[in-house]
DNA sequence: GTCTATAGGTGGATAGAC
DNA sequence: GTCTATCCACCTATAGAC
């Protein structure tokens, strides 16, 4: 929020480069040579700031969320209907996929079974977080018949989740954005939520 | 097919192991020692069946496609309606992860980025194959009236396979199957495909 | 086909100078 | 805070004996 325009510490920038690099490859498949090569640093800097893999795995997540939680909080702030609520929702994902990454906690899942049970924790919380804003956000939906769904909001939540990520997942191994797009727009539609206004054409059959 | 009891060759069983290991792991995240290990033979033997990592991975794909392809053909022969094809579409699903696994193309798709180009072909084939099936299958179940969705079917079925992929890797990282059988009971749902005579309770609201 | 032995590289991590 | 230098474990892969 700060105008500054003060370069980022170096934690900052270590975990910047860090996140792109597992929401692209993966938690497995980046090293801390690939961090120093980055920023022109020896992988011994690197210790200094994050002493292990692991513990700088454990701050990206705890970084990733609380960007994450604050970009719901601002949704709640600027949104009044449930319906724009789950659209912001569904944007925040879409511009993650923009830049070529994979959600950092969805991307986290599949390395699940070889992570350390820190990440696991964390990564399961980030999810749970997720999980309870959008439960919040169907059950306040559906009682001002905003929205539209059957079932209780919980499973729905959860399905909305594991949907953007799957649809995240799969687009990114065509690389077509695109799906990701078609996808969203049906998800939104069965909730009641799609944007008529702007959609350039509907298909019929 | 074979009712023969032999012990299946080294090939196979290397396949099989290291299957396992990227369900579960990832394709990043296993070596040729793990494999090794779990057959108590050497690594070096290893390289004489495959040659290379990425060798192992293209067939490991090649096979799975295979096998894949041909529970789609046993749907295709015992099941009448497309309702019912679909319900064993993602009874498919259901039964890899009972094992505790991810789907190996959901995970491969996650290292998609570190993936030899090979892999890569072979990956986005299988999930191009099944979306050809299913769309098949939706077009199908429409006509008949069977089925009911709205949209062109190739994009419905696109979306079947990304929300199938994405339920399975979010159960995984929540450690419970229960949350896939919950999304795929709406998914079945959504289609009309929902089979209320077997469902235990149906929660109202 | 499987072994021993080894090459050549990279992984995360540490010690200690500056 | 960043460096050089180094450690040891592990990686994929190969050569050549059996």
């Amino acid at each position: 929020m700060s105008t500054a325009l003060a370069a980022p510490d170096t934690a900052a920038r270590i975990l910047d480069i860090a996140e792109h690099l597992v929401q692209t490859r993966g938690f497995n498949a980046f090293s801390y040579a690939d961090i120093a090569a980055a920023m022109n640093i020896t992988k011994a800097s690197l210790h200094y700031h994050f002493p292990t893999k692991a513990k700088l795995g454990e701050c990206l997540v705890e970084r990733y969320q609380a960007s994450f939680l604050a970009a719901l909080a601002r949704i709640d702030a600027t949104r009044d209907d449930a319906a724009s609520k789950l659209r912001a929702y569904v944007g925040i994902y879409t511009d993650v996929l923009k830049n070529d990454r994979m959600c950092l906690c969805g991307m986290l899942a599949a390395d699940y079974a070889t992570l350390p049970e820190t990440i696991k924790d964390r990564v399961r919380q980030f999810f749970e977080a997720n999980e309870a804003w959008l439960t919040l956000v169907l059950q306040r939906g559906r009682a001002w018949k905003i929205l539209t769904f059957s079932g209780p909001p919980v499973e729905n939540a959860r399905f909305l989740v594991s949907a953007l990520e799957g649809a995240m997942l799969l687009a990114r191994a065509h690389e077509e954005p695109a799906r990701f797009r078609s996808a969203t727009a049906r998800l939104l539609g069965d909730f009641g939520a799609g944007k008529p206004r702007t959609v350039t054409r509907r298909t019929r059959v």
